[in-house]
DNA sequence: ATGCGGACCTGTTAGC
DNA sequence: TGCTAACAGGTCCGCA
């Protein structure tokens, strides 16, 4: 579900919801998820005040109010979604924020999450965002930094691990998932296993302007989730950022015709074309 | 310090 | 058809 864009736009229609109404009850269908949820803190951080604002840093959810912020991570199969009911909608419904919206309707902030992977957290309102342990040492946000390209270029120069590790690497640069590091070292014509170091700065701005390029159409295209796209059959409209290699071993390369490869890297599945990356 | 593999969970799909 | 194994978009932790 979630990538940088899939967040960003929930946040949008969570915002557009959320946005100076007010949170009456916070219900928990679990205490936990990949971590306890801090269920007191939570409701004392949102319960009974206005939400002052509703923003994303990196891949979290954030809501504010005067009393502190809410923080969600959608993990890999997170959702959130207003409904008009206080009635789980799906399976493995976690928590659900009663709240009135500004002009004074009630309704139902639903956390929905299969896997568990999420998180429901809070950080109190004397705490600075980035003191906060999730957030300390968190990388540069690839849509919002001017020099992503020279930045990425600079923090890479020591750098032995693969490049894509170096990409994925929440440390250095926030949202780029697994799908978009193969498709922009596509793009940019690097191979996966280079070593980080070993990038020229004229690639890493191909690189810098095809992982922005596709997350800017991803979030224009309502941050349409790609295995969607995949499972998608016959829903028109709903694909939009059409994969080169992503889940497309032996496939032909767009750009050459052979075949592409899959790589294992750390544990996750690494698509490319051998002859087009180097 | 750095980089890798495993772990956390459930759901879906590929292969026998 | 029905079972099993492998794998899935994220992140943290511990070990070498």
């Amino acid at each position: 579900m979630p990538e940088l864009p899939e967040v960003e736009c929930l946040t949008r229609n969570v915002r557009k919801a959320l946005l100076g109404g007010t949170v009456e009850r916070a219900e928990f269908l679990r205490k936990d998820l990949r971590w306890p949820i801090p269920i007191a803190r939570v409701r004392a951080a949102l319960c009974g005040e206005t939400v002052d604002e509703v923003f994303r840093r990196s891949k979290y959810m954030l809501v504010r109010t005067k009393n502190g912020l809410g923080v969600f991570h959608l993990g890999m199969t997170g959702n959130m979604l207003v409904h008009d009911s206080a009635e789980p909608q799906a399976l493995h419904t976690h928590a659900i924020f009663h709240f009135r919206s500004k002009a004074g309707k009630a309704q139902f902030l639903h956390f929905v999450d299969p896997r568990r992977f999420g998180v429901i957290d809070c950080v109190a309102r004397d705490e600075a965002l980035e003191e906060h342990s999730m957030f300390k040492g968190l990388g540069v946000e690839p849509l919002a930094h001017r020099k992503l390209a020279a930045y990425l270029f600079e923090r890479s120069r020591a750098k032995k691990q693969p490049v894509k590790a170096f990409l994925m690497d929440a440390r250095v640069v926030v949202g780029v998932g697994n799908i978009y590091a193969s498709e922009s070292l596509f793009t940019a014509g690097i191979h996966p296993l280079r070593a980080a170091g070993r990038v020229s700065a004229e690639q890493y701005h191909l690189l810098a302007a095809a992982i922005q390029k596709t997350l800017r159409q991803a979030i224009k295209a309502g941050g349409t989730s790609f295995r969607d796209f995949k499972n998608s059959d016959g829903n028109p409209g709903y694909f939009v950022v059409q994969l080169k290699v992503y889940d497309k071993v032996g496939e032909p390369c767009p750009n050459c015709a052979k075949k592409i490869s899959l790589a294992r890297l750390s544990g996750r599945s690494t698509f490319f074309c051998e002859f087009c990356q180097s």
